[in-house]
DNA sequence: ACCATACGTTAGTATCATTCTAATGTTATT
DNA sequence: AATAACATTAGAATGATACTAACGTATGGT
């Protein structure tokens, strides 16, 4: 059985990726940093980060945005998603930058179940090109 | 070097598919027919077709709505992308309608130029699962 | 204590895709 | 001529995305 897709848009999948990988508890992200990486407005991130608080997956105090733990298990089902067809990607003659940048234009929209299926299939690579690795976690 | 992706939104590459594969010069499609198969109503239907036409992909005349060259040619990506990724996730173990409807979601955004090189890797099929032609022109 | 700087937040606006119902044309068939 | 079938326009709503301008708040330096 499928699960239904994560819930995100672009954007959105884009600023949890953001926060997943540039932050820890140590040390959440500011508003600022993540308007900057998504090189948008201030008001702009606020806004898509309102989103992410009101879908239950990122929480913020004294201007620190985290993700909950619902954003972070998203973000690692995007993650692994991603890492698959990236690898994908790669095994079939596309540069890393390329099959990055596509990757992210899916990762958010294919479920993951399918991505294990289809990590098997090119022959479970446990790292993508990058070196990060496809955690079958969950 | 990765030509841009199709400029079509989810909606208008239903309706691009749609047409392409239900209508050829002899028998165009009604807006009627288009919105009954897009479970939507007249008016929805007739904006995406509007937005089709406004992009130079569709034609009407006489309430006939057909493709042009141009719309052909981007159906005709599409559905080679479709088929590829459809391909991929029957390799993988992905039930047909469910591979159908997942390599709906994406082949409007992955370009061509990457699907081909996918296809080499899944030891170039000829035909996706339902045994219609994964053409390699263009 | 005061001011400036840095930052978050709100207000207001705009665009685009998507959707609907209700109303209005238009055409063709009886 | 009337009706039916269809296309089209009008009007409205929602949600995502984006901006600028303004406002609030807190911190650090003078």
């Amino acid at each position: 059985m499928v699960t239904a897709t994560n819930n995100v848009t672009k954007r959105e999948r884009d600023c949890l990726v953001l926060i997943g990988e540039k932050s820890d508890s140590r040390f959440p992200m500011r508003l600022h940093e993540i308007a900057e990486n998504m090189r948008v407005s201030a008001p702009t991130a606020f806004s898509v980060v309102k989103r992410l608080m009101f879908k239950g997956l990122a929480d913020s105090r004294d201007g620190m945005i985290m993700l909950t733990e619902s954003g972070i298990e998203t973000t690692k089902r995007i993650l692994m998603v991603h890492r698959t067809y990236e690898s994908l990607f790669c095994q079939s003659g596309v540069s890393e930058d390329v099959a990055c940048l596509e990757a992210s234009d899916i990762d958010f929209i294919l479920p993951i179940e399918n991505a294990k299926l289809v990590l098997k299939r090119i022959d479970s690579p446990s790292n993508c090109p990058h070196g990060k690795p496809i955690s079958t976690v969950q």
